[in-house]
DNA sequence: AGCACGCCGACT
DNA sequence: GTCGGCGTGCTC
């Protein structure tokens, strides 16, 4: 836990120059050159007295030039026209002829109501207020608008991720009024974590303690983090708390429910339904309920006096939302804590680059249990590598090694065995044929992929060529781009223990638990189903299928996958042993032994400010149609020390059958381009600022072809 | 984004 | 003479 000044923010950067050029843009947008006029409307129609000017934001009107267009409210409408309030207003009328004509109506929220607008012409009037629940509160505006600059997004796009669609039928229940505060519950099992009791304290006082909490393995975190959220009401303040996915969720939800009964806290989840999800959004937004658990779109949840945030599993990929600007639920977190001024809570069994920089910055205290105590909860790590395999007869012949048989058939006899495979889909990134140490470019250190078989290796960040590459790590010059087959190893598996059921868990049936039964559970990461008393071993055949991806975060990945799985095995005093595949020599395999997760995120973290990556230096992409990224990287105005890194070829994605196409990727058939854009630490917010200037002043010339900009991109290598 | 106004080539 | 090319600007 850190010190409980409230003033400090995370490790945000300063905005200067970013914040300047974003509110000149506005500004000249604008164009109010003339004074200010008394507000006119089309017709002359009787407005309101007091305040006659609603400032709204226009859905999809422009909403890449996030901007708000003063209407005038009819008196008619005076009360109803609240401030968050959803309306409906014609937009794009013209003059034909000294009258205005056209016009479509489209939906918005009144942002602010004005006594005098800047705008020079008559305003038109508000046509319709849809709703009188005000839904988008000063507070929820101003987060949304935070997020759309650190994203260099569109505010009207954050909001849209941030207020659910109305379900008219929802608005017409009455929440009831908030319970008084429940009492300060007990710690339980946070006394297993030395400063645990002492953080719980600090909520209870109404403190802002903020902590990056490696969990032990096992089954205990749903309670521990729901004790979390349950001591926040009890200071009387409201908490929040989002999860991966619905299943976590409805854990901590049900341990939510144990501590403080029903109608406390709701569950924001998609699994609700539209309509039943909206009632208990509303719930929140009223205040009526001041705790919430949920998914990632609840990152926004409008909670009242909120006192904590907390996430779960940060590097868990759920976390990112999909839909522009792609906000992470971990920095909408960090937005909120600063400026809601809350506790912050980040739990995991593992820890990102990310979590771990918040703790080297001094911003958030670790919260973590000692030595004796993971020893105790963790299960017996023992690895399998590629000389073992290569020694051993038996794994040859069965493509299984010796070990994982008999700690199999072993286990077996006291309970069920998880067995870890790799899902479909992974591209293999190229690596030393010698060592295995990841191929990196030597002028960027992006990574090396194959375009063509037999070809060159490009890098994939900048694109040059790498055609004398040689390790540098131990000097060898060949290079390879492993592929692994552990599915069929699984079902050799259960061929081999024919009397054992063999239950599976994966994409589309996913198990919940598994009962105590000797059974062979084969699951893919994230799959994986808890064992109601544990699993009794567990093997993890993904190795090299997790390690091998082009991505930033394979290391840090293929570690929290493993420990996932290897959280749901009995502790090793009760006999839980683990068998992963995986050269002992690496870096995760070695974190995962010694279950030393904290230390490998912070080796992680030094090598990624030595080869100034992200989260250290920040990055930004930049795709689209070649020519239009070739004119942004003209237009935009960069922050001095900003790299450009290409651009190259965007790789096309994989288009299976009903996969629909994600947000920055190519339509089928055009070829895009990535420009990477990196700046030092400290500088990603005016990197995001001039992007947005950039990209505002492109749509505003007009004809020109959309690019899409993402900062923090995390699939890049 | 749409949608209209504006100033230059081939047609009834 | 004018029909229409899409370049430029505006939308409260």
């Amino acid at each position: 836990m850190s010190s409980e000044d409230g003033e400090k923010g995370p490790p945000r950067e300063e905005n200067p120059a970013g914040g300047e050029q974003l509110a000149l843009i506005r500004e000249t947008v604008r164009k109010s050159k003339e004074p200010k006029a008394k507000p006119r409307t089309w017709r002359g129609a009787p407005l309101a007295e007091g305040l006659p000017v609603a400032r709204v934001l226009v859905d999809k009107g422009l909403l890449h030039l996030d901007q708000f267009f003063d209407y005038a409210v009819p008196a008619a409408m005076d009360e109803k026209a609240q401030p968050g309030v959803r309306v409906r207003v014609r937009f794009g009328a013209r003059v034909v002829k000294g009258r205005r004509e056209g016009g479509s109506l489209h939906d918005g929220f009144i942002v602010e109501r004005r006594a005098e607008s800047d705008f020079r012409g008559p305003l038109a009037p508000l046509a319709q207020v849809l709703s009188t629940e005000q839904v988008l509160t000063p507070p929820l505006l101003k987060l949304c608008r935070q997020v759309a600059d650190r994203y260099a997004g569109a505010l009207a796009d954050v909001v849209q991720l941030a207020v659910p669609p109305r379900m008219a039928r929802a608005e017409r229940d009455t929440s009831p009024d908030p319970r008084p505060h429940p009492a300060v519950p007990d710690p339980g099992s946070w006394q297993r974590y030395a400063t645990g009791p002492a953080y719980l304290q600090a909520l209870a006082r109404g403190d802002t303690p903020r902590a990056v909490w490696l969990a032990l393995p096992g089954p205990h975190w749903p309670q521990e983090l729901a004790l979390a959220v349950a001591t926040t009401l009890a200071s009387g303040r409201g908490a929040l708390a989002v999860l991966p996915d619905g299943r976590a969720a409805a854990r901590v939800d049900a341990a939510l429910t144990e501590i403080l009964g029903e109608g406390r806290h709701v569950l924001l989840t998609a699994d609700a339904g539209p309509e039943e999800r909206y009632r208990r959004w509303l719930a929140v937004s009223r205040g009526a309920v001041r705790a919430v658990i949920g998914t990632r779109a609840a990152m926004f949840a409008p909670v009242a006096d909120l006192g904590l945030v907390a996430i779960w599993d940060d590097g868990d990929s759920s976390h990112l939302e999909l839909h522009a600007p792609q906000p992470h639920a971990r920095d909408v977190l960090l937005l909120r804590a600063a400026e809601e001024r809350t506790a912050f809570l980040l739990g995991g069994l593992t820890s990102t680059v990310e979590a771990a920089q918040l703790v080297e910055s001094g911003w958030a205290l670790p919260l973590a249990a000692s030595r004796d105590a993971v020893r105790a909860a963790a299960p017996l790590i023992r690895t399998v590598g590629d000389g073992d395999q290569a020694r051993d007869e038996a794994a040859r012949a069965a493509r299984l090694p010796s070990i994982a048989w008999q700690v199999t058939r072993d286990a077996l006899t006291r309970g069920p065995v998880l067995v870890q495979v790799p899902r479909r889909g992974y591209v293999p990134r190229m690596a030393c044929d010698n060592c295995r140490e990841p191929a990196r470019c030597t002028t960027c250190a992006g990574p090396l992929e194959l375009r063509d078989q037999g070809g060159t290796p490009h890098c994939g960040w900048c694109g040059r060529p790498a055609a004398d590459w040689h390790c540098p790590e131990c000097g060898g010059f060949r290079l390879r781009a492993q592929i692994v087959g552990a599915r069929r190893t699984a079902e050799e598996l259960g061929r081999a223990f024919p009397k054992v059921p063999v239950r599976t868990s994966g994409r589309d049936t996913v198990l919940g638990s598994v009962g105590a039964a000797p059974a062979l559970v084969i699951a893919t990461p994230g799959a994986e189903p808890v064992a109601d008393s544990g699993y009794a071993a567990a093997l993890l055949l993904d190795g090299w299928a997790l390690l091998n991806r082009p991505d930033l975060r394979a290391g840090e990945e293929a570690l929290r996958r493993w420990a996932h799985a290897a959280a749901l095995v009995r502790p090793a005093g009760e006999g839980g042993t683990v068998v992963v595949l995986g050269e002992p020599t690496l870096r995760p395999v070695q974190a995962l032994v010694r279950w030393d997760p904290a230390g490998h995120a912070l080796r992680e973290l030094a090598e990624r400010a030595e080869l100034r990556f992200p989260p250290v230096s920040r990055m930004a992409s930049v795709t689209g149609p070649p020519a239009a990224v070739a004119d942004l990287a003209e237009t935009v105005r960069l922050p001095p020390g900003t790299d450009l890194l290409g651009p190259v070829p965007l790789p096309v994605p994989a288009s299976g059958p009903g996969r629909t196409r994600r947000h920055g990727e190519p339509p089928p058939g055009e070829q895009w381009e990535r420009l990477l854009l990196r700046v030092p630490p400290g500088t990603g917010s005016a990197l995001a600022a001039s992007l947005k200037a950039a990209q505002i002043a492109r749509a505003t010339r007009g004809g020109n072809e959309p690019v899409h900009i993402r900062m923090d991109p995390t699939d890049i290598g």
